[in-house]
DNA sequence: ATCCGACATCGACGAACGTCAATATAGAAG
DNA sequence: CTTCTATATTGACGTTCGTCGATGTCGGAT
C-alpha cells in the first residue's frame, strides 16, 4: 500500500541550470554546502558589524587597530572573526609594516546578492 | 601608556543612515543582531536546499510530503529546519486538510539581497 | 466513536561555535 | 642583539546547533 493513496499534490518543473538562482533551480548538495559556508560567516552580529565597518569605508581598507576597539570583545576574538570572514572570501587582508589592513571583496558580496535576488517568475501562476 | 604613539592610520567618514547598506553605514548592534539571525537561517546546506526547493517552485507552494523524501534526514529534522526558516521570515506555511504547504516570502529575500548589493562607491581608489 | 496518516514538538546526545587568557610571531626601533 | 607593539594562534571552557527516536496533535476516513 503505497503511502500516497490520497492523491498527493502534483510535481513537475526542473528549470534550467544557469547557476545563480535560488529561485531558478533546486540547488544541488555541493552548491548548497558552499553557499551555506558563506552565509554562516554572515550569521553572527559581530562579523556583520566587522564586515560593514570594512565595506562601508570610503578608502576601502581598515586597520585592525581600528576594528578591535570598536567592540567590547577581546583582541583574539576579533582576530578569529576576521579569519572566518576571510576564509569565506568576503574580505582580504594586507600587511603593511606593523599593521594589517582588511578590505572588502565586492565580487563575493555581489554573488550572494545575485543568488538571493528574487522572482524570476513574477508571473504568480497568472 | 598610550598605545598609539606610532601615529595610527587616519579615521573619518560616518556616512548617512538610510537603512539598507552594508556598505552605506557601519550598522548598529540591533540591526546586526537582527540580520545575523536571518543569515544564520541560511547558513545550513539543508535549509538552503529546502528554501530553493520551495522558492523555485512555479506554483509557489510545496507540500511537506514532497520535501521530506528529498533528503536522507528524518522527518522531525526536516520539520525543525522548516521551522527555523519560517521563524526567520523566509517562508510561510498554510495547512490544507491533512497536508501542510510551504511558500517562499520574496520580500524577505529581497531585503537581504538589497543589503548585500555592493559598491555605492565604485571609485576603487583608482 | 475509533483508526490511520501527515506533520509538529520534546528530550537527549555529540559536534560545532563564540569567547577568553596565555602564548607565539612578525616587524620597527633602540 | 634586545625590547616593544600589533596581530595571530593555541587550548580550554560553556553554549548553541543538528540530528535522532519517541511522542503529541490535527484532520480525514470508516
Amino acid at each position: 500500500m503505497s503511502n500516497q493513496e490520497r492523491s498527493a499534490p502534483e510535481r513537475d518543473d526542473r528549470t534550467g541550470d544557469c547557476r545563480p538562482g535560488l529561485l531558478t533551480a533546486p540547488l544541488d548538495e555541493a552548491h548548497a554546502a558552499d553557499l551555506a559556508r558563506t552565509f554562516k560567516a554572515l550569521g553572527d552580529p559581530v562579523r556583520l558589524r566587522l564586515l560593514s565597518l570594512i565595506a562601508s569605508r570610503a578608502g576601502g581598507e581598515v586597520c585592525v587597530c581600528e576594528l578591535t576597539p570598536a567592540f567590547t570583545l577581546s583582541q583574539p576574538t576579533i582576530s578569529h572573526h576576521l579569519r572566518l570572514l576571510r576564509q569565506a572570501g568576503l574580505i582580504d587582508r594586507e600587511r603593511r609594516g606593523t599593521w594589517v589592513y582588511y578590505r572588502a571583496q565586492p565580487p563575493a558580496l555581489d554573488r550572494l546578492a545575485a543568488f538571493l535576488t528574487a522572482t524570476p517568475h513574477p508571473t504568480t501562476t497568472v
